[in-house]
DNA sequence: CCGGGCCGTTGACGTAGATCAAAGCGCTTC
DNA sequence: GAAGCGCTTTGATCTACGTCAACGGCCCGG
């Protein structure tokens, strides 16, 4: 149940030049809304966190002592009931925030889809930091706030799409993702197996794997090599996504 | 699709005493968190403002020209897909936020539930007084963090929970809030009817009615009068929402 | 006191998606 | 290159919940 980080690797005492300057991630990332001086009083409470494919980032219940920005791999956050069943709550890019918690323990366990690097920030620390970088403050609930709207869409797509609505929701989702974070938008990769997507989407992964074929088989999808999707028919797509 | 407020109402213009120093509201508000000064400054920029039942605040895609606060009454927050289905995403009590929008527009309608009075500000005067009060950023940021940790619960819900795990979940949600605005929290009232309860769990209006009759037989929970509903066994209540 | 909506409840039946089961298809390992 | 493992796909069947339909209680106006 405790937090496993393959921490120390790739840890290193910041030479002469602070490291965030130069990071590729960090116009999408809190880090975007500061200046050189402030990012380097943000630096230094900073650590370089890497997690290999499959490891544990942190665990639902654990003390929230940390929080974290990703830099490069795929994250995914889920939620469990007691008997086993997972609900994945969203898949986390270079340049997402993880960690925010109110009580004092973390609701969500993070896990690492691929090989990731995370920068980990000290909870207290940060918030006092924080405190005094109102534009930090800002950016954060600029992030918050996009969240929550995500959050309603993926409640909207629960509760009232179905199963080729959802997965059509899924593709263009990962492609206006991807997107903006200047990546190409069209033959989007899953880095992430069936099973998560079925339980982020609340499906299984028979189900999943029918509804592709589908996809594949009315011309609106191709399955390329290396877990890449191209997008045939992106008009089809978006209007199977709002139901029709 | 234009906002139809019974703007006007309920206005007036603020005499030699500051209104929202009595507000019973405030502890629980986004406004809880200022002296009074600044509460002082808030209050200026805000209008009273009053909604029937059935009445609509603000409606998706419309320009966000307003942020709203609630002091009275329950509101309901949903989504439409384009053939009409419909997802509530939130119910809305007093000392609850409503209007936060990335872009410039809603993402999504709210009406009034029962007779409500709200609390509200134009958004761009309200961000401005925001970057001067890092109080109330904080507030909100705080305010924001709970209702992301929320919707995290009801994307659990809606993609692995059953209907009786559902409605148990919800009878206890809303019980839970109930207290936490120092309300009784156990006979329970529950001011939206079968459709809206639906339309928040993702299900039909006859499954949810069957789903309270089933409660009802195994004396789990009693319907009393005035749209009131005991929570008979608590304890029951709780492993049904976890599933068992 | 009577008639007509509007909810909520109950019943009969249908179906999207779950479950169970097995086969295909890269991988890695030796 | 054979064996083995994990993941995906496909097929057959089952079921929780949706859909369709009818009914009953409650309120409200006449």
């Amino acid at each position: 149940m405790a937090t496993h980080i393959t921490a120390g690797r790739g840890t290193r005492p910041l030479p002469d030049e602070n490291p965030c300057v130069a990071c590729e991630v960090r116009e999408f990332a809190v880090c975007g809304a500061l200046d050189p001086e402030e990012l380097a009083q943000l630096s230094a409470l900073m650590t370089q966190v890497m997690v290999e494919a499959q490891g544990t980032v942190l665990c639902e219940g654990d003390p929230a002592t940390f929080l974290f920005n990703i830099v490069e791999g795929t994250i995914r956050v889920h939620k469990l009931l007691p008997d086993g069943r997972r609900q994945i709550t969203g898949f986390l890019y270079p340049g997402d925030f993880l960690g925010l918690a109110v009580h004092d323990s973390y609701a969500y366990s993070a896990e690492a889809i691929t090989d990731s690097r995370l920068c980990r920030f000290p909870r207290d620390d940060f918030y006092t930091l924080m405190r005094q970088m109102p534009r930090l403050e800002q950016r954060l609930l600029g992030m918050a706030s996009n969240e929550l709207i995500e959050a309603q869409d993926q409640i909207l797509l629960l509760g009232r799409k179905t199963a080729q609505e959802k997965i059509a929701s899924f593709f263009l989702m990962i492609s206006r993702r991807a997107a903006r974070r200047g990546q190409p938008e069209n033959p989007i990769h899953l880095p992430m197996g069936r099973t998560d997507i079925a339980d982020f989407l609340g499906l299984t992964t028979e189900t999943v794997s029918r509804t592709f074929t589908q996809l594949k088989t009315s011309h609106v999808i191709r399955l390329l090599e290396n877990s890449q999707v191209l997008l045939a028919d992106q008009g089809a797509l978006s209007s199977i996504a709002q139901g029709q």
